[in-house]
RNA sequence: GCCGAAGUGGCGGAAUUGGUAGACGCGCUGGACUCAAAAUCCAGUGGGGGCAACCCCGUGGAGGUUCAAGUCCUCUCUUCGGUACCA
């Protein structure tokens, strides 16, 4: 009896209430003091996962950050458990524009602004309980290591990747700052949203566009997001084609064009320049309207690049007269205009115009009257399905009318719907011998739809070809389409035939509803000529091209670029969107460039052993109004002596962009304190390439290339091991962003930032941390709901109060093994909102039971303790473990007891969930079951007296009764 | 314009290969506990009809394939991202 009152007492003092801030603090100093994340460097099992460095603003951590560290931090907690060495650093990106903003404002050196930042984000960092191994972490700042970011740049240099050049580069008026082609966001600077001119400068640039084939070709054996891989292709913009030289007539000047469709070179009938093109300037003078001329130029160069591209701004342009162009292909003369739909930034900068198959050409053409000539007929190739075209099967032509029919009063037109075959689709009908198109129309037109009053209009541009097989007649067919064009007279019908009649369907359809009643592509086309807007851009066949004629698009690109070749009148040639990188900045907190020049010697590097090329300290952190760097002012540090030649020299003043210190970062994680290389190569060997990335969808075109082209560089120079191959990241993925609540972007401004500290403070880490994994889909963007918020932190006090559970009894294992599985697949899947609400089913069960068997209660703590560790400790903790758990077996399910032993499947009736019945899993389907179930009272009274035409019994699946 | 992703209750969202739509959470309603509130617990909760057993309708819209469609096919509308005269 005292002893029962003894127990009933300490059971009662013992338990407590989920104290979150109390938990936190004590683990966390835990694992610092026993450095449970610490990664030792070791050959075998290892992880490395990694998330993208954050820079360190004054505004500190947000969410977007924690949901990205948040994930991985998961799935390293739980890749530790499953027994890898895992690797997951964390460091800071620190040069950056606002600091040194601030700088200029508050006088406040940069170096204190960061240390003092970066010592806050570590605070907050810890204070969610992420696992990063902090025995790792650097900044970009650190001269150790932006040593090697210089030596990197020293190291293009020599290879001939880094070198000067004078560009048209944008210009941020307010940041007084060069900006990247991937800076310019929407016609405006990224940073600052300040307006982008267009400013002659000296830079340093990158040779990217070298490496641009191997960042297409590399993406096809690493598991990036496709969404991922598609924008970085785009982005490098690789088109293949032709280049062709133009000569100008009586004069010794060519104009070189870009073109992807050498195969229209019959078309071009005139050629545009784009304002900036210096051969206006050297035709100068031969162009007799020079005035004019002048004053367009003029007046596009003042127009920014978003108004040059406004949608649906109408084409502009102007004739140079005087001048004329020769055809390479037909010595045909053609005139020469400068317009702004040309872009001196892309290809060559001069086109080719072809009217009749580019729209643009064909847009600026009809504007200024210029001939449009046809020179492909379209040729639509079914190539899949089984009435795909057959290349080895014998070929069978078809001459055929087709007839775009008006309506006699109103504005509708004829169509015809076949009732066999899917198809919707205009009167046509083979051409007889000794008959015109015409005539074959008319006849075509009154047996198919009994209106004989059919009058003919016009005729539908050139033919269109169809090819495909008749999988009937078992032959390739190819079939040339006539369009012509005819309106009714009146509204007299003399009837069509019982056979038509079996055939199609009659329509009128109103003009605006034809084109999406059509549903076929040579149909639509032919439709649309109807209104004579728009210039045919696929492939067909060649026509008006002399030799060429009857040649297919593809073959006549080849045959004509060796034709170019043979006459030396151009070749095949490659073009890009992507362009080189510049990489100088005429700003102060960033890398010194490590270069010296000498009037003498020229551009010369920094000798290994004087790097790194430390930032001075300044006193004036505003750039000259000129665009200089404010370390051109000081003349002390940028006077030195030519490391060749010993005489005076001068030091680069610009310093590198943000993206140098972030494009190799990953790699220093690897040996970040090694003094006298990069990385160490077994070490890197040991780690790289990183396992998985993951980060936000707004670095893939900039800090995913730009890493992407060092680390083949890197790979290629010997710099990093080649066993590891030339691709950096294995897999990358990416998180959708968190909105404020209502679903409006978070921003000072509106005020409705989230802080994640005031979370960290009022519910403490785990409930934050289960949150934002909770929140919805990881891939997807999602607005933050406080009410949420609570609702997690209510599941983390269930799962508190379940320990006082603990005890002797039986509990069915079923759910728990399905909660293993379940978690752990959803986890490496990144599914952690499904994985959550799982857990939160366990618990709910759990909390149903009177008792809860310890080794069932173990095992919950382990699989939630990836999303909340600080918990998960101390529960762990209180079942007597005296060790972390971060190194614990993560559980195993059991597949058997995985599985529930019975389960409801639904019984259809004629496709109704009617009734249900529970059968033993597995259960294959049999008489005996079939007799049972239509014994049932529900289904016998469902199907009543009707006959039972199918049973399907699909196992675990359903049960399907088709009566009649 | 083009490319990509997505449209499911009052809300965030679940739903293997097509197989009982709405798991889990929020919110709401009712109840218990309380002097009261908060917290907690219990029950209910897609819409409509019916006393009820049940029935009908439901995954942006319109067609289609199938015993069976949120899921597959065709067309279409909307929203959100990316991109922009790319020759």
């Amino acid at each position: 009896m005292i002893k029962f009152y003894y127990n009933f007492i300490i059971f009662m003092v013992k338990k407590t209430d989920y104290n979150p801030n109390r938990i936190d603090a004590k683990w966390q100093k835990f694992w610092d003091k026993n450095k449970t994340y610490t990664t030792p460097d070791k050959k075998g099992d290892n992880f490395y996962a990694l998330v993208e460095f954050p820079y360190p603003s004054g505004d500190g951590l947000h969410t977007g950050h924690l949901r990205s560290y948040t994930a991985l931090d998961v799935i390293s907690r739980k890749k530790r458990m499953e027994g890898k060495n895992v690797l997951y650093p964390m460091g800071f990106d620190a040069f950056g524009l606002p600091a040194e903003n601030f700088a200029i404002k508050t006088n406040t050196a940069p170096e204190i602004t960061t240390k003092k930042n970066i010592a806050n984000y570590i605070s907050q960092m810890k204070s969610v309980g992420l696992s990063f191994d902090w025995d790792r972490g650097f900044s970009t700042t650190d001269p150790d290591y932006y040593r090697w970011t210089q030596w990197i740049f020293i190291q293009m240099f020599k290879k001939g990747l880094a070198y000067k050049s004078v560009e048209n580069i944008n210009w941020c008026n307010s940041c007084k700052i060069g900006l990247a082609n991937e800076e310019v966001v929407a016609g405006v600077c990224e940073r600052c949203g300040g307006e982008v001119v267009k400013k002659e400068k000296e830079q340093w640039m990158l040779k990217i566009t070298e490496y641009a084939d191997r960042l297409i070709d590399g993406l096809d054996n690493i598991d990036f997001l496709e969404s991922i891989k598609k924008q970085q292709k785009d982005w490098i913009g690789k088109s293949e084609g032709a280049e062709v030289d133009f000569k100008i007539k009586d004069t010794k000047e060519t104009l070189k064009v870009f073109t992807t469709r050498p195969d229209t070179l019959f078309g071009a009938t005139f050629m545009v320049l784009a304002p900036e093109h210096p051969n206006v300037h050297a035709l100068e003078g031969k162009i007799s309207n020079l005035v004019e001329v002048k004053k367009y130029i003029s007046h596009a160069k003042k127009k920014t690049d978003e108004e040059r591209g406004a949608e649906d701004k109408p084409k502009t342009g102007v004739e140079l007269e005087g001048i004329k162009a020769i055809n390479p292909v037909n010595n045909e003369e053609i005139p020469i205009f400068v317009a702004d739909y040309i872009m001196m930034g892309y290809g060559t900068g001069a086109i080719m115009a072809v009217p009749g198959h580019d729209q643009r050409d064909y847009d600026f053409a009809k504007k200024y009257n210029l001939e449009i000539r046809e020179v492909i007929e379209p040729l639509f190739s079914k190539n899949e399905g089984k009435d795909a075209f057959r290349e080895d099967e014998k070929i069978i032509e078809r001459d055929a009318a087709v007839c775009v029919v008006k309506h006699w009063k109103e504005d509708r037109y004829i169509c015809l719907q076949w009732k066999n075959v899917d198809w919707h689709g205009l009167i046509v009908g083979g051409i007889k011998d000794g008959e015109d198109a015409v005539e074959a129309a008319k006849r075509e037109i009154e047996e198919e739809t009994g209106y004989a009053s059919a009058k003919f209009v016009k005729e539908l541009g050139g033919k269109i070809h169809a090819q495909f097989y008749q999988t009937l007649k078992k032959e390739n067919r190819r079939a040339h389409f006539h369009g012509l064009y005819f309106e009714l007279e009146d509204d007299k019908n003399v009837g069509i035939s019982e056979k038509e009649q079996a055939i199609h369907d009659v329509k009128w359809i109103d003009k605006d509803q034809v084109e999406s009643f059509l549903n076929v592509p040579d149909m639509k086309l032919m439709w649309r000529r109807l209104h004579e807007c728009e210039a045919y851009s696929g492939d067909g066949i060649a026509v008006n091209s002399g030799e060429f004629d009857g040649l297919e698009t593809l073959e006549f690109k080849q045959k004509i670029t060796k034709w170019l070749e043979k006459n030396k009148v151009g070749k095949s040639a490659t073009n890009y969107k992507l362009h080189d990188w510049i990489f100088s900045r005429q700003r102060y907190w960033g890398e010194p460039i490590p270069m010296i020049k000498c009037t003498e010697c020229g551009w010369l590097p920094v000798p290994d052993d004087e790097l790194p090329v430390t930032l001075p300290k300044v006193d004036d952190f505003k750039p000259g109004d000129d665009g200089e760097s404010p370390l051109a002012k000081m003349i002390s540090w940028v006077n030195t002596t030519c490391p060749k030649c010993g005489k005076f020299a001068k030091r680069e003043t610009d310093v590198m962009p943000n993206w140098a210190g972030s494009n190799w970062y990953f790699i220093r994680f690897c040996d970040p304190k090694n003094s006298q290389e990069l990385v160490d190569k077994e070490k890197a060997e040991m780690w790289l390439p990183v396992d998985w990335y993951n980060g936000g969808m707004e670095h893939t075109t900039l800090h995913l290339l730009y890493s992407r082209f060092v680390f083949k560089f890197l790979f290629d120079i010997g710099a990093v091991p080649k066993s590891i191959g030339d691709e950096p990241y294995k897999k990358r993925t990416a998180q959708g962003m968190i909105l404020g609540e209502g679903g409006i972007k978070m921003s000072k401004s509106k005020g409705n930032v989230i802080n994640p500290d005031d979370y960290v403070a009022k519910y403490g880490a785990d409930t934050l941390r289960v949150y934002e994994m909770f929140m919805g889909p990881f891939d997807q963007s999602i607005a933050w709901d406080d009410k949420g918020v609570k609702g997690v932190h209510k599941f983390l006090n269930k799962a508190w109060s379940l320990q006082y559970k603990v005890g002797k009894s039986d509990v069915d294992q079923g759910t728990l093994h399905k909660s293993i599985k379940k978690v752990s697949e959803d986890i490496d899947n990144m599914r952690f909102n499904t994985a959550i609400s799982q857990l939160m089913i366990l618990s709910n069960e759990l909390d149903k039971q009177s008792s809860i068997p310890k080794d069932i209660f173990e095992k919950f703590v382990l699989i939630l303790s990836p999303f909340a560790p600080h918990l998960a400790e101390e529960l762990w903790n209180s079942l007597g473990h005296k060790d972390s758990l971060a190194h614990e077996k993560w559980p195993k399910y059991d597949g058997g007891l995985a599985k529930d032993d019975s389960i409801v499947i639904g019984i259809q009736i004629n496709g109704k969930v009617r009734d249900e019945i529970e059968l033993p899993t597995d259960t294959e389907p049999s008489k005996e079951i079939e007799k049972q179930i239509l014994s049932q009272d529900k289904v016998k009274k469902h199907i009543g007296d009707k006959k039972i035409v199918k049973f399907i019994h699909i196992k675990n699946k359903i049960i399907s009764i088709v009566v009649k």
